[in-house]
RNA sequence: GCCGGGGUAGCUCAGUUGGUCAGAGCACCAGAUUGUGGAUCUGGGGGUCGCCGGUUCGAGACCGGCCCCCGGUACCA
């Protein structure tokens, strides 16, 4: 009895060109982060319960997959990167870390939810951090981040909306709702864009029964409520100083609404004299984000060619977290990409390159006494710098070998046989153009005959030469 | 979690009232073609018909249970 090959539901294998596509956008991702000087991080997978629990509500406890050691400790998966930041912010000194510490993070993260179209139970999240900074600068410096990451990944159109938890709270007081109702308040609000005004009404009011005959708790507000939430959600504008003015009218008589609106304003100013517009950024109320630590400014990105995917990328500010660590708090913020979804939808806009191999140049090894000979070409490439594969299957026909190329999309293929070796040069085979030149002949002897794509140059310039062609490639 | 639709070759799928129904196309491999990936032709390998049980002389099909996938919905730190 042979062991079936299966993985648990919601986990999967990347295959190399999937992988490939990943890592391309992972290290866009880390060069936009290390100019604006974050540090790397990394912390185990597996963390205490108790230290992963904390933050998370009920539902929460639930997707945290459990694990065991030797010791029988209590203990789970991560399933986001900041609870582990606190955990690190917490238990290092300020000598050892010092603040403000501003680090990213790239690693898996696992929720043990149901898996969905696009939603695993192990994905990738790459996470931007400020901590220790209580200027509203820090939330500039992630919104801009936000944008820049997604202009180097060349995402086509998006949108990075912002609003405020702390002007949200401006609106429980604004329409007396209490802390406790403004919790799924904001949850429901959160939906906004998905499920639209009419529902959102209905759930904030009395619930209601949906299509699918589930039935929808309401959160229980009263009519006047609502209608003042939706004087909220009604100021709505491209220009984030109309927002602000409309903002400051509709709160004028609200306590503390000045100071916290001049945060968002900062903010906002900050994005226009760094050049990120209202065409970029946009001061967005109805964004709630359904995390419950935010304290101050959320935000989130869309992609405008692809705004069936949600969300890409967010995040906000969270001056709490640490509090339970360390009895006070310390104010941080940050954002987070979906670095998995973001690769679906750009896969599906066709902007992911689908590279197979890292090879640029494959070897074929075409006769036995000249072995030596392909290796020493292969190194040759591989100390100048050219990513060359020396072909190790058993195959001896060219044909073989070139099918090989072909299946790993290796552009080049250095020929080099008996022929070749009597005369000092080399052939080297245009993949490409080869297939382009081969396509209108039907007569196979033609076909061998055309040599199609084919150059030949003297061996002693073998380096130079595919510098050449691959240059030409580009 | 709830509603609906599915599961037959690597992929997409056909399979009649239960009786040569283990099939097609594509893909793959080999040969035609011993130094050329394409095209063409010829041949070939491949399946626990999702799993377990039941009905039947006989089940891919019918019945029950379970698993998984897809669509919708809910949840999502």
């Amino acid at each position: 009895m042979t062991t079936s090959p299966r993985l648990s539901r919601g986990l999967r294998d990347l295959l190399p060109d999937q992988m490939l596509a990943r890592q391309q956008m992972i290290d866009t991702i880390r060069g936009v982060y290390e100019n604006y000087g974050f540090v790397p991080l990394s912390t185990p997978a597996v963390e205490f319960l108790d230290v992963l629990s904390g933050s998370a509500g009920a539902e929460a406890q639930q997707s945290i997959f459990r694990v065991t050691n030797p010791e029988h400790e209590e203990l789970g998966l991560r399933f986001d990167l900041t609870v582990p930041l606190a955990r690190v912010i917490a238990q290092y000194s300020e000598r050892e870390l010092p603040r403000p510490f501003r680090r990213y993070q790239v690693a898996p993260v696992w929720r043990a939810d149901k898996p969905d179209k696009g939603r695993y139970r192990e994905f990738i999240q790459f996470d931007l951090d400020s901590v220790g900074v209580v200027s509203e600068i820090a939330d500039t410096e992630i919104i801009a981040g936000m944008c820049d990451t997604l202009g180097a990944l060349d995402v086509g159109g998006y949108l990075v909306r912002f609003s405020s938890r702390a002007v949200l709270n401006l609106l429980l007081a604004f329409a007396g709702i209490s802390a406790e109702q403004g919790v799924d308040v904001f949850r429901v609000l959160d939906k906004l864009d998905k499920v639209g005004v009419e529902k959102v009404r209905r759930e904030l009011m009395n619930g209601y029964v949906d299509e699918s005959g589930d039935t929808i708790r309401g959160v229980g507000l009263t009519s006047e409520q609502v209608d003042r939430i939706e004087q909220f959600l009604a100021i709505k504008s491209e220009s984030r100083r109309e927002v602000l003015t409309s903002l400051r009218e509709l709160f004028a008589h609200v306590e503390n609404a000045p100071a916290q609106i001049d945060v968002i304003e900062r903010i906002s100013s900050n994005l226009y004299v760094l050049g990120y517009g209202d065409d970029r950024v946009s001061l967005d109320l109805s964004i709630a984000r359904g995390l419950a630590y935010y304290t101050g400014p959320v935000f989130e990105a869309i992609l405008t060619e692809a705004p069936q995917f949600g969300s890409v990328f967010g995040g906000g500010r969270y001056d709490d977290l640490v509090m339970r660590f360390l009895g006070q708090s310390i104010p941080a913020v940050g954002a987070s990409i979906g670095v998995d979804r973001l690769l679906a939808a750009l896969t599906q806009l066709g902007k992911i390159g689908k590279r197979k191999a890292t090879a640029r140049v494959l070897v074929a090894r075409m006769d036995e006494s000249l072995e030596q000979e392909y290796l020493a070409m292969t190194w040759e490439l591989r100390r100048a710098g050219i990513p060359t594969e020396l072909y190790l299957g058993t195959a001896k026909g060219v044909g073989k070998q070139l099918k090989y190329a072909d299946q790993y999309d290796i552009p080049l293929a250095l020929l080099y046989g008996g022929n070749e070796h009597a005369e000092g040069i080399v052939t080297v085979k245009d993949m490409v153009a080869g297939r382009e030149r081969a396509k209108p002949v039907a007569d196979r002897k033609e076909y061998l005959a055309q040599r199609a794509g084919q150059v030949t140059m003297p061996r002693a310039e073998l380096v130079d030469g595919i510098r050449r062609m691959l240059a030409e490639l580009e």
